[in-house]
RNA sequence: GUAGUUGUAGCUCAGUUGGUUAGAGCGCCUGAUUGUGGUUCAGGAGGUCGUGGGUUCAAAUCCCAUCUUCUACCCCA
């Protein structure tokens, strides 16, 4: 047969694992630093823990796994004959891939609320699982790396978070631009415009802004049936870039004005660290994910046409739905698919990255194979990434082997070599050779 | 889910109005070089033309279906 792998899915080459486990490192580091301890979940979740949590567009998204056994004899025969999809699904899969982490780490919390103590700081790097069309970075398989505090409301956290977006992106030299706004000044727009009832189709539209201009956006509200005025005064209001004059327009709406406040406190706390990258209050950020309540973040990638590489907020009771009231949350989850498409593409990666070894031995005879692979233990005893050709081959077969490898030394060993213990030290770059015994061999590998 | 697009050697791609045995570059293998890779030269291997049907004397080429790629919506990391 022929060999393929779904759509939007695909393999890793050493290579590219090699690069992954560069950024996951990285990433994790810095949570590490800032006090955050790791948890897995499941690959499945019960189906009904996913659904409805990410809107409609989300339960269409979300991966279902099919029951096992005679999953038809148990089916809902009515939606069947009817070919309602959507409603036979409820009869024949009870479970679901995690299509974030958030969630997730939601119903985490509640089960094991009486084990943890709050405010509980936790990160996450675990694939999930989109059933969306695929497109240059979008992907129906992608690892995500969430970092959330859950059970504090203080902003903080806020800070915190920015601050982990801005070190380790610095870290991995990704200049980026992460933008803030507050789920509360957007509503504080819509209430300012009276149009409160209509917030959700409003945020929509302001967040393409960047997409399809001011015209395109008051398009898009027209069609949803906001007022001409409204959406005149919303647009005028958009143009704020700054905290101050907003407060005017938010005169009559308390929850706009809670949201400047909370910004205003995040910066406090925000601004006693000195920022690598750009960070700005943007107040057209919107963001789809419909659980925000308070400060919301994304992360875009400057010098590369990408899409969002990182994005999270504030959730006030996204554990409520699962039993636990009054827990409030915050956190960030970065892409690392597409931080890894972006490092690709910039080339952003240090150049001693490799998988493979420091030093390759070769040998041309059994019994030089057999001195070789004494010596190897010997390199690899002191913790040097080492390995010997598998048999007393060519010379010029072993040779390419290590330059496929970009093995950086190799070490050739012959009669002679054996003999006397002054083996062929060679630096594949330059091309020069030297005898070396093999003490002075494994100093010279320990140095570079 | 909607609309379009792509698929030919390991990779990047040619392939005429349908017409002998489907090509190139790179890579790979062998040798020139019995102990020296990355350069050079000579030779060689490698293809169900995404898959399944159909039209035709004849299909990589035309038609239909399907899978996949990429793109715009939608949404999003």
């Amino acid at each position: 047969m022929k060999p393929s792998i779904p759509k939007g899915t695909r393999d890793f080459t050493p290579d590219q694992v090699v690069k992954r486990n560069y950024i996951f490192d990285t990433i994790r580091s810095v949570f590490v630093k800032y006090g955050y301890q790791p948890i897995e979940t499941p690959t499945m979740e019960n189906l009904s823990t996913l659904t409805g949590k990410y809107g409609e567009e989300g339960d269409r998204l979300l991966f279902k796994v099919l029951n096992n056994g005679d999953f038809l004899a148990k089916a809902d025969e009515k939606a069947l004959t009817e070919k309602n999809s959507n409603k036979l699904i409820a009869s024949i899969s009870k479970r679901g891939l995690r299509y974030d982490l958030t969630v997730p780490f939601a119903r985490f919390v509640v089960m094991h609320q009486n084990e943890i103590s709050f405010p509980f700081k936790r990160y996450q790097i675990q694939p999930v699982w989109r059933a969306d069309r695929p497109q240059k970075g979008r992907y129906q398989e992608f690892y995500q790396c969430d970092v959330d505090v859950v059970g504090s409301n203080s902003l903080m956290y806020e800070a915190e978070l920015v601050q982990i977006y801005d070190e380790a992106f610095a870290q991995l030299k990704v200049d980026c631009v992460i933008k803030v706004n507050n789920r509360k000044v957007l509503f504080g727009l819509a209430e300012a415009a009276g149009i409160a009832d209509q917030f959700m189709d409003m945020t929509i539209a302001i967040d393409k802004l960047d997409k399809i201009g001011e015209d395109g956006v008051r398009n898009e509200m027209l069609k949803k049936e906001i007022p001409d005025a409204a959406i005149t005064q919303i647009l005028e209001m958009l143009k704020c870039d700054a905290l101050a004059p907003l407060k005017n327009y938010f005169a009559n709406s308390p929850t706009g004005l809670k949201g400047i406040e909370e910004l205003e406190t995040f910066h406090q706390y925000f601004d006693l660290y000195e920022a690598k990258n750009e960070v700005k209050f943007d107040i057209t950020l919107a963001r789809g994910l419909n659980y925000y309540t308070g400060c919301i973040f994304e992360v875009a990638a400057k010098n590369i046409k990408m899409g969002s590489i990182g994005g999270g907020g504030r959730y006030d009771d996204l554990t409520g739905v699962f039993g636990l009231k009054g827990v409030s949350g915050v956190g960030v989850s970065f892409g690392a698919a597409r931080i890894f498409d972006v490092m690709n593409e910039l080339d952003l990666y240090p150049k001693q990255l490799s998988a493979t070894v420091d030093v390759l031995l070769i040998a041309f005879d059994q019994a030089t194979h057999q001195y070789a692979f004494d010596c190897l233990n010997k390199i690899r005893a002191a913790g040097i990434k080492s390995d010997l050709y598998p048999e007393p081959a060519k010379m010029k077969k072993q040779m390419k082997y290590a330059d496929s490898l970009k093995v950086p030394h190799v070490v050739i060993i012959g009669g002679d070599e054996m003999e006397s213990g002054l083996l062929s030290f060679k630096h594949m770059e330059s091309g020069e050779q030297e005898k070396l015994n093999l003490g002075e061999i494994i100093g010279r590998l320990r140095n570079t």
